[in-house]
DNA sequence: CGATCTTTCGAACAAGTGTTCGATGATAGA
DNA sequence: TCTATCATCGAACACTTGTTCGAAAGATCG
């Protein structure tokens, strides 16, 4: 996410809230206070608020920096594709794709939403409210051609997002499947849960093969 | 739950969890002040501790009773139910009810499972990796009757208590679908995608009619 | 060098934290 | 009524919290 060339405030920052991301993972936003911050930022107390002027614009921060990385290469995957089968499954696998690969972010953005508050709150939440319009909408999409009916779209919508984002609570990269196989899992799950299989073949799907990532295991055929 | 003869000691504490998990659900744990929790209870803040030896026990408190709760039930329900469909379905429309009716309880099981530490953390996790390892033990069996393969079933369990646990982000009793539609999107949704679709109809499986819950009202057909 | 930013820091403050302790009222059995 | 146990409380303690402020060091450039 970083290639554009960086002023040496930028970088700084950015391995602030990389640092803080880590320690609000471990121990929790409320659990860490700003010296243990500044422990492990190697930076005096006083001296992080050069970069942010409270604790909660900190959070704030990491949450949209997270968030904006997610929908921004969201967006940049689903342009040009116009079946939303395979428009579904490309948002599955970059959002868990980037939650697998930067955890810690994840973790805070998914745990700690609620430890924000007023107008900053408010800021994330208008893009949240706008990714999980984009996957209703999709899913809306997906009914109307497939002829789903009786289904709550917002309700599967969420749904799926608790799928994806509860698995900060147990996804252990080093135990547990790849990325590739956890987007499979869940896309499969859902997809032809949604779907009542009705249409997994058509859209292109076919057990991953066509994944935009580069490891490429299929666990649905053997 | 309650329906035994209990000691007034036993009421009054049943009392201050209640109403501490209702504190603690909506301003976090970690927030919540002892003196918050005082104000709510109308206790002063030393007699508090006479029901409780730490802040910390008092979290551990609320959570067990919840956990014991959603597991006896649970297995009350299961008992003499022989076909793993039937079993996993009673199992969900067990957690999301007790889930709906429940919610600050539940929601300070799911979202504060990491503000406890030591032995009592450990004590809860018992509980956990038991109710945990019943899913999957049971969508073992679902798959070694139908013959499911390549489907990592630690994995599927996860993301099933995922899209169950999730909820307390989201579901809004007043706006969304009631417990019984609920319980019916995932079971559906995830069955069927477990399933691949190939038995939903064996194992009495139909739209969620024969459920425990009183009101039913199925929202897949229509 | 000297001047003007940018960046860092130590020390301190005011407020809030969980918890303890000794004492007081309530309750019930003798 | 005396007594022993249960239940509650006010006041205080020791400690941690996020944040501020003025000064100093580093960098940049004429």
């Amino acid at each position: 996410m970083p290639s554009e060339p960086q002023s040496k405030y930028d970088q700084k920052l950015v391995h602030v809230l990389k640092t803080s991301a880590r320690v609000f993972a471990d121990k929790g936003y409320h659990s860490t206070s700003m010296r243990d911050i500044s422990r492990a930022t190697k930076m005096s107390l006083s001296g992080l608020y050069y970069y942010f002027k409270s604790k909660e614009e900190l959070l704030f921060l990491i949450q949209d920096y997270c968030f904006s990385t997610v929908i921004d290469e969201c967006h940049r995957l689903l342009t040009g594709v116009d079946d939303p089968v395979r428009r579904l499954k490309l948002l599955i696998e970059n959002h868990l794709n980037y939650f697998v690969h930067n955890m810690s972010e994840m973790k805070v953005l998914s745990h700690e939403a609620n430890s924000i508050t007023g107008d900053l709150f408010r800021k994330i939440n208008i893009r949240k409210r706008r990714y999980v319009d984009l996957v209703i909408s999709l899913l809306d999409e997906l009914a109307r051609r497939y002829q789903i009916k009786g289904v709550d779209t917002r309700v599967a919508t969420l749904l799926l997002f608790g799928m994806m984002n509860w698995s900060y609570n147990w996804y252990n990269p080093r135990k547990d499947v790849d990325v590739a196989g956890l987007s499979n899992h869940v896309t499969r799950l859902f997809l032809s849960g949604f779907l009542g299989d009705t249409a997994l073949e058509a859209g292109g799907f076919e057990a991953g093969r066509e994944s935009h990532l580069a490891r490429e295991v299929s666990i649905w055929e053997q």
